[in-house]
RNA sequence: GGGGAGAUACCAAAGUGGCCAACUGGGGCAGACUGUAAAUCUGCUGUCGAAUGACUUCGUAGGUUCGAAUCCUGCUCUCCCCA
């Protein structure tokens, strides 16, 4: 399913292809966030031409509790019901447990929660999880773990990442005896747990490596840790996890966190902060990052991003952006995720040219630098 | 012409003797956001100060009182009803 193509001569950086039955994905590669079937303000289309993404999220939580699975398999599976027929990675809705702890208690057997939508009771297990993402019908699914918050005592982490670990047994054994059911192939991909305990993520990294998986995950990293502490666990989790399979460090982040890991040999990546951000006015550009709300771009029309990765970045000024935004303008939103989106695309891909030049390491100081800037 | 109501900070609007530099919205300014319960949330918003605090405010001019946005009097202005 992988293969690695390119390695870094000075750092832990490569590039490499992902082959899903929707298509090759080059690594490393950003993955927008489409939780509910739809990367919230942006069109398939645009997120095609404008954007061209090669590989977005859905999550199981979400798509489970709306639209639900009978919609789902009624409509022939996820890539069907929203029009997109490139690859789609599914999260588990391990992240949902701890985002929404308060609704949910754990047990052995599993995860029971309530609906936030109307506080009805379900229960989730590693098995049902599996199921769900069947009928959802992504390419890549993730196997159910619990992401631990931050900060996480010892003794909390380590039973946490053990019950991930029994948990993640269940799932193998579940997906295993089952098929996709549309006629495509699916993978799954364990996750590593562990908080940001060196030999707890040493454990985690060599459980998880024994399973021999097409891909592995990270979880549980930039749930409020210092980014210091993120790259140590990324750094002891990556020396052990296998380098012939793809690394996907889950939810994670700034531009300069995600410049950091591929150094550090993360190949997939995904985040909300493009849209989220982007909607609430934080636009990110080769020069540095925009809070486009503050009064000083109020008669700037100069492009949003003169040197922009798309066109949409060129065509409007930063004080159109700026009044649509602070208006709460439907189309602000939508521009400034197509436009965040596109520059993370951008920000991948020059990583990817530029571990392929060997001069990655230098790149990305360079790049890191700019980044930091507030403008 | 007669009768009535009102004037509070950028706007709207509470407050009707001390707990008031003044509730609450809006607007404005700034911040947060990392496997999306987020087109969301937080802070500040009289002046000076990092802050304790000091100073100047509730149409306007006086007055009563230990103390007034609040009570009294004059003035100015606005709105409503009847003719």
């Amino acid at each position: 399913m992988f293969e690695v193509q390119k390695k870094s001569p000075d750092s832990n950086a490569r590039t490499g292809l992902l082959h899903t039955d929707h298509g090759i994905v080059r690594t490393p590669v950003f993955m927008p966030v489409g939780t509910a079937g739809t990367v919230k303000g942006v069109l398939q289309r645009d997120l095609k031409q404008e954007i061209n993404a090669k590989i977005i999220l859905g999550n199981t939580y979400h798509l489970y509790l709306r639209p639900g699975t009978d919609v789902l398999s009624g409509s022939g599976g996820i890539h069907k019901f929203m029009n997109w027929d490139r690859p789609i990675l599914t999260d588990s809705g391990g992240y949902q447990v701890f985002s929404l702890s308060e609704n949910s208690k754990l047990s052995e057997e599993g995860a029971h929660f309530r609906s936030h939508i109307d506080g009805s009771a379900h229960t989730f297990t590693p098995e049902s999880v599996v199921d769900v993402q069947r009928i959802i019908g992504a390419d890549i699914i993730m196997a159910f773990d619990e992401c631990t918050p931050y900060p996480c005592d010892y003794d909390y982490a380590k039973k946490s990442m053990d019950l991930t670990h029994r948990w993640l047994d269940r799932a193998v054994e579940r997906f295993n005896d089952t098929e996709g059911l549309y006629g495509f192939r699916q993978v799954l991909f364990p996750i590593v747990q562990g908080s940001v305990y060196d030999d707890l993520r040493k454990q985690s990294a060599e459980y998880i490596a024994t399973l021999g998986m097409p891909g592995n995950a990270i979880g549980g990293l930039s749930v409020g840790e210092p980014a210091e502490m993120m790259y140590a666990m990324i750094d002891i989790v990556n020396k052990i996890l296998p380098e012939d399979k793809p690394r996907y460090l889950m939810g994670v982040g700034t531009p300069v966190n995600i410049l950091e890991a591929i150094d550090l040999g993360i190949d997939m990546f995904d985040c909300v902060i493009p849209t989220r951000n982007g909607r609430n006015g934080m636009i990110f550009t080769g020069e540095g990052i925009i809070n486009i709300k503050n009064k000083k771009w109020a008669k700037d029309f100069s492009a949003i991003d003169e040197k922009g990765p798309t066109d949409i970045s060129r065509y409007y000024s930063k004080a159109y952006l700026r009044h649509l935004i602070i208006s709460g303008e439907l189309l602000g939103a939508q521009i400034a995720s197509i436009h965040n989106l596109a520059f993370y695309l951008w920000l991948v891909d020059e990583a990817r040219r530029h571990i392929e030049t060997g001069d990655y390491r230098a790149w990305k100081n360079q790049m890191i630098d700019a980044l930091a800037q507030r403008i």
